[in-house]
DNA sequence: CGATTTCCCTGGCCGC
DNA sequence: TGCGGCCAGGGAAATC
């Protein structure tokens, strides 16, 4: 369940090995999902940027181009090198570099997406194309977030994890932030203190994130095959039935749109 | 057109 | 030990 702290992670990682290479083979699984990979043969890369929780490999062809990759629930990104291949059960794209390594990607559950299209051309990709802030930009202020959350009748988390309102935010970090905001995951409008304290706790459990290394609950791993820290941290997801560490009554498990969700009902009250 | 629902996937876990 | 059933959930397509 890579989200934008974990996709930061491998961006960080990988960019300075990328950087300069030149892609001179590629396979691909033989799915649509994956198959774009190919497109990427010949391609010299300039280097890896993000954008939400899309990786954006820029390439120097003919004209600029974009790898994006984007890791699903279960994608992994790693270099193997002759010496050390990474494990690749689920092996759904392989690039060749000329220094003889290969960037591959293993994702067991199909839930990723590669795409190669011009620079900037994100039309073929919805989500990222109408992606909101980048949650470090200063266009990410409380004023934006609270007029787009109070624009729509959805629940607010329900909207953070739409990717619409700010970028990165998954399923982990949105229980995380709405948490340490004291906002309920159900509320439908913001305060403006709500949106200043919910804007303040997505930057704080994004960047607490970046610093460990991401969280590792189950097949996440960064580009060199480790493990996030961020786990040890978390005070609020994937805790239900455990005492709040805030105030001592016991977190809750609900979900919504199909997705667990927990909270404390005394700390975050509607 | 926005909101809502369904589908894609498979390893791991649970109960019998 | 084996096996059916269920859960995890981001994003896109289908439907309302």
């Amino acid at each position: 369940m890579p989200e934008l702290p974990e996709v930061e992670t491998i961006r960080r990682q990988l960019d300075p090995l990328l950087r300069g290479q030149v892609i001179v083979g590629s396979w691909a699984f033989g799915s649509a999902k994956f198959t774009d990979a190919r497109f990427a043969v010949g391609a010299h890369l300039a280097g890896v940027r993000r954008r939400g929780k899309y990786l954006l490999i820029d390439l120097e062809a003919d004209a600029p181009m974009e790898l994006i990759v984007h890791l699903g629930m279960t994608g992994r990104l790693e270099l193997a090198d002759g010496s050390s291949s990474p494990a690749s059960s689920h092996l759904r794209a392989r690039w060749d570099l000329d220094d003889g390594t290969a960037l591959v990607f293993d994702d067991v559950r199909r839930f990723g997406r590669i795409a190669v299209v011009g620079r900037g051309q994100h039309t073929s990709l919805p989500t990222l194309d109408a992606l909101g802030p980048e949650p470090f930009d200063d266009a990410f202020t409380p004023e934006l977030l609270r007029s787009r959350i109070n624009a729509s009748s959805r629940v607010v988390k329900t909207q953070l994890l739409s990717q619409r309102v700010v970028a990165g935010v998954g399923n982990i970090y949105a229980d995380e932030a709405l948490w340490r905001s004291h906002v309920h995951p159900g509320a439908r409008r913001l305060t403006r203190r709500q949106a200043a304290d919910l804007r303040d706790a997505i930057r704080s459990v994004l960047a607490a994130g970046i610093a460990n290394g991401g969280t590792t609950l189950r097949n996440y791993r960064d580009a060199e095959g480790g493990s996030g820290r961020n786990q040890r941290y978390l005070d609020c997801y994937g805790r239900s039935g455990e005492p709040c560490i805030r105030c001592g009554d016991t977190l809750r498990r609900i979900v919504l749109d199909a997705r667990s969700t927990t909270y404390c009902p005394t700390c975050q009250r509607r």
